[in-house]
DNA sequence: ACCTGAACACCGTTCAAGT
DNA sequence: ACCTGAACACCGTTCAAGT
């Protein structure tokens, strides 16, 4: 506890300031410039001073999915298992977006870590409490994948052409043109958004919604068969 | 035509025999050994030879993913779209199988292939020959996922423990408990497997019934919600 | 005993020098 | 005009030398 001997050149350096110094390099700058050195500059020390208090990148990386995963809101107290999960879930998802790199940094973990297991875990239980068995829970979570965490694979990144940041607006309709001839059944349903039919070009879909549409058309699914007592035995 | 006056030193290299070779190093080696460098070697080229043929690394690994998703079958003469859908999209998954880094890079690719685009050009067509609203296919695009690929992203990637290769069968039991104490719901649907229920840790889940349940949970929602004439007006 | 600068073994890509 | 070796600006991590 009397400590203070140290000559105090910079605030001591733990493990938790590391990883609260990389989410937030992460966030400022993306993860493609988050490396060992641009952290270590960061925090005013020499590169070899962050392997006193993480192994390696990998466990760098580690920890910071479990800041984030520490930022998703405990249970809500609903009533029905649904309503609570799907609350839980849109929770993590609004952690996520608030760390746009957090998504793929959670998709390329090869091993879960313990917060990563204590979120599992949790809505697992939340299932069970609901009366789901543990054989439908099981196919449940692995129908879910990914949207636990509130997001998914997005096939269209940002947009379908080719030079989303192109000015020229007749070049643009130009494009749009030789895309509906070719890939007519793309065009159509990328315009088919009957909400905010005024842009020509769709603008990007609203995710937020997407993302509910799959979700309640699973967990309505999981009911379903719920309540017609399935089981992995037989195929439905 | 008469243009054998080169002394014929190697093959003469071209985009598709770089793609290929790239695929074939990919497969053997893993996709992290996959370098501008390594395939050069393989190609037994100087690495600045294949600039020549692709701009740069991400434009090889376009290729990549256009050579995979060439490999996918086209349409079948299916009655309903359904199990068309259902079929092209299995047909996905065993030539991203085939590929085991493929999932990755489809998933790193920030804007789509003609490839890729004539693919999800094809899917979605066969949504709106089966009569489905440009609408309701639009979301179903977007609930389907990467799963339009024949994968999704798995939440335990290799085995729940730390240490899979551990061979040590008192300290895995040890560390069982240890999980069914912390854990007891994860570790509760993970030996909730009733086909396979003869061993204590259940080496891994049954991939290909997970991403049917899965699939057909989804495309049996899409079938009711268009019989029910649903609208994305309206919540369901 | 502890800390850390230099070095190692890589990357993708640029560029100028050589033929 | 074409090809390519060396170089540049990075990586993550090791390791031995210095205090």
């Amino acid at each position: 506890m009397t400590q203070q001997t140290e000559p105090a050149r910079r605030k001591p350096l733990n493990r938790d300031r590391v990883l609260r110094a990389a989410v937030a390099l992460a966030d400022r700058a993306g993860i493609e410039a988050l490396s060992m050195r641009s952290l270590a500059h960061e925090l005013d020390v020499v590169p070899m001073a962050l392997y006193k208090h993480v192994a390696n990148k990998e466990q760098l990386l580690d920890g910071m999915v479990d800041v984030i995963v520490g930022e998703i809101d405990p249970p809500a107290g609903d009533a029905d298992w649904k309503s609570a999960i799907r609350r839980r879930i849109l929770s993590a998802r609004r952690a996520l977006l608030r760390h746009p790199w957090a998504s793929r940094v959670i998709e390329s973990r090869t091993s879960p870590t313990p917060g990563v297991l204590d979120y599992l875990n949790s809505i697992i239980g939340m299932f069970r409490a609901g009366g789901l068995s543990a054989d439908l829970t099981h196919h449940a979570m692995h129908a879910l994948g990914s949207r636990v965490w509130g997001f998914t694979q997005e096939l269209f990144p940002a947009s379908p052409g080719p030079a989303p940041a192109d000015a020229d607006p007749q070049a643009l309709a130009a494009l749009l043109g030789e895309m509906a001839t070719r890939y007519p059944h793309i065009i159509e349903i990328v315009l088919a958004r009957p909400h905010d039919g005024e842009s020509v070009v769709g603008q990007g879909c609203d995710d937020q919604f997407e993302f509910e549409f799959a979700l309640d058309l699973l967990l309505d699914g999981f009911e379903r068969l719920h309540r017609q007592g399935w089981t992995s035995a037989e195929r439905f």
